[in-house]
DNA sequence: TTGTAGGCGTTATCAA
DNA sequence: TTGATAACGCCTACAA
């Protein structure tokens, strides 16, 4: 009844004992849901303030059969693009009260359903998933119990959901025909690891299926995987220069990936786009300032996801049940990483290299 | 009483009738709170799993008055640093079983505020927050309420409260006097905007501070605030170069500035650190990578968030109340990005610059 | 080992 | 305009 000095936690009935109403009238004032004299509004208020209240959302969202929140699973924060969705989703939510709930499921498909699980149990009213390669389960769940969810950064959506996003396969042959029409002819392909992401998977066909339209045969065809990470890069496109020195070019995944590609280009003497061409994915900021500035696909991931949190709150409000696939564009942001290739120079010049550090 | 096919949010009563047992026995089963024959578990199970039921963590907490929730507030997502804050702090929680609520404050404070009262109405069990510059208010608010929290980033702790990180006054002059221990005598000094952002203001001021160790008169400082961007870093370091070509360094708040201030020095055909030294403050992961690798303080942003997490769990546990100051290991790691100065060389580039643009 | 019943903090219904 | 009361979904004495 009477709040200790320490470790209290006022209710809507402690407030309503100090402003001499009923509890009843102090939900009233506070949620404005209801006709409430002006005194009772200002001895509610005054009480609020004396007490510290703050209401219980988890109670209020039992009443209310909502929460308020949304759920977003992404597979982490490590990598800036998600930073960047993130921003946009919120941007997104913020101004229409919602609040967002956030889980990472580090490339693992049991920890994003595991995470789903947990968000479905903080009773957020939709969620937004990344790719388009979910458990089955677990979207059957959400469908069964009435959530509504869509899938981010690509075209598909299985099961009959819906997607917001673009066609990765697609755009992914974009850098590759630029490469082409440069005047490359062996083109190396690094993507991240497809495991679980059927993003990277999608691009990495988009990239193979761009090389044999341009008259590759697939034996020629040079590609590795690596970790979403500047080290992972750097590493991979040594064992892949070493192996095939004859390459001009090298098309990645990501822009992390290239953003390694290119810092160790340099750090290994070579010019780009000189010695070798190299383009990425995403266009994140530091893109167009890296020296040389990458040459990328532009997919604008924080304007992609606040275009996300949009319809999903469409959704949320039944409305727009329409269209199942929105597009979000894509655009080949040429720069100064790419250029007409130099015949054999890299071969000739990771020789020199070679022979230097020998 | 029956669940419709779709909406359907089956409750416990819903699994204890199709169990054929009480609510009370899917609740032990289900926490394995007491015990539970094997006969009633298994058929418990199989409703759970046949529901699809998943336990409401709002009713579940109300009851438990825990929540197994910790939240957290940091500035923003945008920064690398507090991605990989995140990161680290995350992997702590997890293998404790509590789950992340993340807000971001934008640099204001009444959002931050917000944010906490926020938090505070899902019931976190405890709350990390960035820096020592919190509203008082919202500080005794916590207190009051019996919430542990904790200042991250900072060695302060105001209102008896507790920290995790280090002293960012004294952590920003190792890069100064690193650059005056090569013989720099002129040092411009650019860090991030300190309005709202008491790290960014102790830096500035570690900064200030280690240059008048070294003699310096106030009048002959240099320094400047920019944006957290690397747009922003690249403009000012113009603006500063332009109106005091003689220095021979720069010292920078953060790494992702530094990274706009060596990318626009080697834009302009200034070479790093030939004919302007760099250092920066983070050790964010491309720092290393680079070019050239960027001279600067490793905070270690996961460990240290990891480390907060772990004391913010440790005052939940009401265990080791006992230091208020935890200090996290802060180390000036020396690339290249620094290097002995070269008399003037930069003013004479500049014109040079300018001419051929001119 | 199990079931009944009460209550966690909130809001909606219904009378007054 | 207000107040008493019954839920919301869950857990935990207490009794059986």
């Amino acid at each position: 009844m009477t709040n200790s000095i320490t470790g209290s936690q006022p209710t809507i009935e402690d407030v309503a004992l100090l402003a001499g109403v009923s509890t009843a009238t102090v939900s009233r004032a506070l949620n404005g849901t209801s006709n409430v004299s002006s005194v009772s509004k200002h001895k509610v208020d005054l009480a609020v303030k004396t007490l510290g209240f703050i209401p219980n959302a988890g109670a209020r969202s039992l009443m209310l059969r909502r929460s308020g929140t949304i759920g977003v699973v992404i597979p982490t924060l490590s990598n800036t693009v998600f930073s960047q969705a993130m921003h946009g989703f919120q941007q997104c939510l913020d101004k229409s009260g919602y609040q967002l709930l956030l889980a990472c499921s580090n490339y693992n498909k049991e920890t994003e359903a595991n995470q789903v699980r947990n968000l479905i149990s903080r009773g957020v009213e939709g969620i937004a998933l990344t790719g388009g390669s979910q458990n089955r389960e677990i979207l059957s769940l959400l469908k069964q119990r009435g959530i509504p969810y869509l899938h981010v950064v690509t075209h598909r959506s299985p099961m009959k959901g819906y997607s917001v996003g673009f066609d990765n396969c697609k755009a992914a042959g974009l850098p590759i025909h630029h490469l082409f029409a440069l005047g490359h002819r062996k083109i190396g392909v690094l993507v991240g690891n497809i495991k679980n992401n059927d993003r990277s998977k999608s691009r990495l066909h988009g990239m193979l299926a761009a090389l044999q339209q341009e008259n590759y045969h697939p034996l020629e065809i040079v590609h590795r995987e690596c970790d979403y990470s500047i080290e992972s890069a750097r590493s991979s496109f040594m064992s892949m220069i070493r192996s095939f020195p004859e390459i001009t070019a090298i098309a990645c995944g990501n822009d992390v990936i290239a953003h390694g590609v290119v810092l160790q280009a340099r750090h290994c003497g070579f010019s780009v786009p000189r010695d070798i061409s190299v383009t990425g994915f995403d266009d994140i900021e530091l893109s167009e300032h890296l020296l040389p500035s990458l040459t990328t696909v532009r997919t604008n991931a924080a304007e992609m996801w606040f275009i996300a949190a949009e319809k999903l709150l469409g959704l949320i409000d039944k409305e727009g049940l329409g269209t199942r696939h929105t597009k979000s564009p894509v655009q080949l942001i040429i720069r100064d990483s790419t250029s007409r290739p130099r015949s054999h120079s890299l071969k000739l010049k990771f020789k020199e290299v070679q022979s230097s550090h020998a």
